[in-house]
DNA sequence: CCTTCCCCTGTAGTCCGCTACAGGGTATAG
DNA sequence: CTATACCCTGTAGCGGACTACAGGGGAAGG
């Protein structure tokens, strides 16, 4: 049979099937091509697919802006200036994620700089890090 | 008075009033000193942590996690090995989410090149940039 | 003094992202 | 041929993070 039951998929990406339903449902999964009694059989993109929506997720996105992500893809004859600003848009996002993630992890940085050093001692050094 | 009652903040950092209860509840923020009224009153201290919360919690960070960023601190005779333990693990998760990141921007970018060169097209650039 | 607007507490409801369950069908091992 | 382990659909329930509301009180203007 060549692919991957629900519950095989959901090992594989170590999540409950029941969540591969409702990704599909969703639209972060498209809808899957069916085995003749009726069960789904995905392939290895649903794989991909899944661990990237695992991965977005852990970085705040929402599920309806993973799936924008997604669809946000040359499509042959898709409207390139559409599809240019919407990904201009999301780098923008990820670049605002990453300067905080930078500030954070400096903050931390400089903690332990400061824990070994036995300075003197700020009050809360991630949050002075994230001001402005 | 001098001092933001709840609704003040609130209004500062684009929140709900009862949002500041929760997160007081939830140990975000600490216990605020009251009025003869017994009204919160809040310095410009809380508008910066509250701020923080909402930036941790758009990196995808939960309230729990975020309450333990903010605990990090050298707090004078604490165990240094613990709190150096501690930033070291959320320096982890940090450099998780800046990988990962980091490998969306570049799928987004990439996607943006080949858009404007209209070259041959990959099927989803985004979800190819972050395999493996 | 009355009105308006905010504050207090506690509790209930909402939305998102799952997760479980009921009631049924299918595949495969023994 | 039956047990069990999965699959299907639909619907209900759960935990996190708010958000709203009920019932009552303080403060400040007209």
């Amino acid at each position: 049979m060549d692919g991957l039951k629900r519950g095989e998929l959901a090992r594989r990406c170590g999540v409950n099937p029941e969540t591969i339903r409702y990704y599909e449902k969703r639209g972060l999964l498209p809808r899957a091509r069916r085995s003749p009694s009726n069960y789904r059989i995905f392939g290895e993109d649903a794989v991909r697919r899944v661990r990237f929506v695992m991965r977005a997720k852990e970085l705040g996105f929402t599920l309806a802006e993973i799936r924008e992500l997604l669809a946000l893809r040359a499509a042959p004859g898709a409207r390139c200036a559409d599809v240019l600003h919407r990904a201009k848009e999301k780098i923008r996002d990820i670049d605002g994620k990453l300067r905080t993630l930078r500030a954070m992890r400096k903050a931390l940085v400089d903690l332990i700089a400061e824990c070994r050093g036995r300075e003197p001692i700020r009050e809360c050094p991630i949050l002075e890090a994230l001001e402005g």
